[in-house]
RNA sequence: UGGGGUGUAGGUCAACUGGCAGACCGCCCGGCUGUUAACCGGGAAGUUGGUGGUUCGAAUCCACCCGCCCCAGCCA
């Protein structure tokens, strides 16, 4: 095969106008108008309209061409041409001199008309084709690489935590479990938030990365039973410094995500007026001033009741960015959390909630660092005292001020991207009824 | 775990008070040399989610079962 025959990607395209190329790639629509017919190509890379004449091609081709259906892999051989008819992005086309059927696709189930939710995740595999779930995708990519970035550029650690346990992370309840060898029963972890408080005392600043999974059967558009989720973890970082850490990250994601997937985010149609007002800092409300604030908004509020899901969307809505939400009542959260001095009947942690409704994206606190305040909640929460020795040891040997959090990453996704449902944010995504494919 | 919905052609949906199973899109065949959700002509396509019941007659009414969707709670 000569040189200029070497199959290239549709991307590349633009830039190649008057060469001659072979592009290999699936079958999007087809029109024909007599001799002439156009077929609209995607290889992941992009889209590109592909111009076949009759008389410009061999029988076979013209033949084969006659046959092509929605999804068919192709070979073509054509010479790449600017055209201001050209659909889609690149402003260029392609005139076929010939055209080759590489596997054929009949009765494709995803049509270019109206589909419901429920037979596109009957068919996921194939509905991931589709030009909104590649931006999708693409997005994804996206914030995932902006938040490594953000951690190596800031020399953390990424320290992977184990995703089988035998050690439990909050509530007993929410886990996945399976037979571990002579053991006894594994855990699916929930966080690795525990473990991360063990490296950081190694290494000052570390986060891990990695699949969650919890039991919850839950039923909203906010929840998945297996989701990703980031947690970084700071030695002698406080409450507030933890704040000033998270306002930056998602401030950075958001900024990496303008800067590289503007088409990606047009594709979706995404408004990107709010996302440009993410910058820091971010307004900053205390548990107890939302309180006051929801009951000024005629919210029924009751002190030391946790948030609601309407109450945090009708908090958001008071700011243009992101909003914090710090030290909640010490009943509603977790029994590592520190005991507020200044109020003991909160803890230093926050909640960060998305704008447009897209509630909690954030959840963090500074740890307790006390060891017998730290025993002692254990023991109030009845936590089996056991199960939670190394994580003790971690504030009887040289116990250090340390604070963290958790990030969402479907739920930023589908924040960034404005699709309704978290669901899409994933390739596949785990739910209570969806197991497959 | 509660509350509310829904299930009819491959898809999205219609079908009056219980009275012949329909439309559009897609698909298949034919036509058209610049289509952009193309257009024009023709065609195929159904155990109305399942089981039982009421009735002269059930997509429609009743009971049970199954699948799915939405909301709440839990949280990221």
């Amino acid at each position: 095969m000569p040189d200029s025959h070497r199959p290239r990607r549709i991307e590349d395209l633009p830039r190649l106008a008057g060469a001659t190329v072979a592009v290999r790639a699936w079958v999007t629509t087809t029109r024909f108008s007599g001799k002439i017919a156009f077929v609209m190509l995607r290889d992941g890379t992009g889209y590109v309209q592909v111009v076949v004449s009759k008389k410009d091609v061999p029988d076979a081709a013209w033949q084969a061409c006659g046959t092509l259906t929605q999804e068919t892999s192709v070979e073509v051989v054509g010479a790449v041409r600017a055209d201001p008819r050209a659909p889609g992005g690149g402003g260029v086309e392609l005139q076929a001199s010939e055209l080759r059927i590489l596997g054929p696709s009949h009765d494709f189930p995803i049509t270019p008309k109206e589909h419901g939710t429920a037979f596109l995740f009957e068919h996921r595999h194939l509905w991931l084709r589709s030009r909104r779930q590649v931006a999708i995708a693409r997005v994804r990519h996206e914030v995932i690489q902006a938040i490594r970035d953000f951690f190596y550029e800031r020399n953390f650690v990424l320290v992977d935590t184990p995703i089988l346990t035998g050690s439990i992370g909050e509530h007993a309840g929410t886990l996945f479990s399976t037979e571990y060898f002579d053991l006894g029963k594994a855990y699916l972890a929930q966080t690795g938030q525990l473990y991360v408080e063990a490296a950081a005392a190694a290494l000052g600043k570390v986060y891990c990365f990695g699949p969650t999974f919890r039991a919850e059967k839950s039923k909203t558009r906010r929840h998945l039973t297996e989701f990703w989720m980031v947690e970084p973890e700071v030695a002698w970082n406080d409450s507030d410094a933890n704040m000033t850490l998270q306002e930056e990250f998602v401030a950075s994601i958001v900024a990496r995500c303008l800067e590289r997937r503007k088409a990606e985010l047009a594709e979706l149609e995404r408004d990107t007026a709010p996302l440009e007002r993410v910058t820091p800092p971010f307004p900053r409300v205390s548990y107890t001033e939302a309180v006051e604030r929801l009951e000024g908004l005629g919210a029924e509020m009751a002190w030391g009741r946790d948030l609601g899901g309407d109450e945090e969307t009708l908090l958001a809505k008071q700011f243009d960015r992101p909003v914090m939400v710090y030290n909640y009542p010490r009943g509603v959260k977790a029994f590592y959390m520190k005991e507020n001095q200044a109020d003991p009947r909160t803890v230093l942690n926050n909640d960060m909630l998305a704008p447009e409704g897209y509630g909690e994206i954030i959840g963090g606190s500074q740890r307790e660092d006390d060891y017998d305040r730290l025993l002692a909640r254990i023991r109030e929460e009845g936590l089996p005292e056991e199960a939670y020795a190394w994580y003790l040891d971690l504030r009887k040997y040289g116990t250090f001020v340390h604070a963290g959090f958790g990030l969402g990453v479907e739920r930023t996704v589908a924040w960034i991207c404005g699709i309704p449902h978290i669901r899409e944010a994933i390739a596949f995504p785990r739910t209570l009824y969806k197991l497959w494919p």
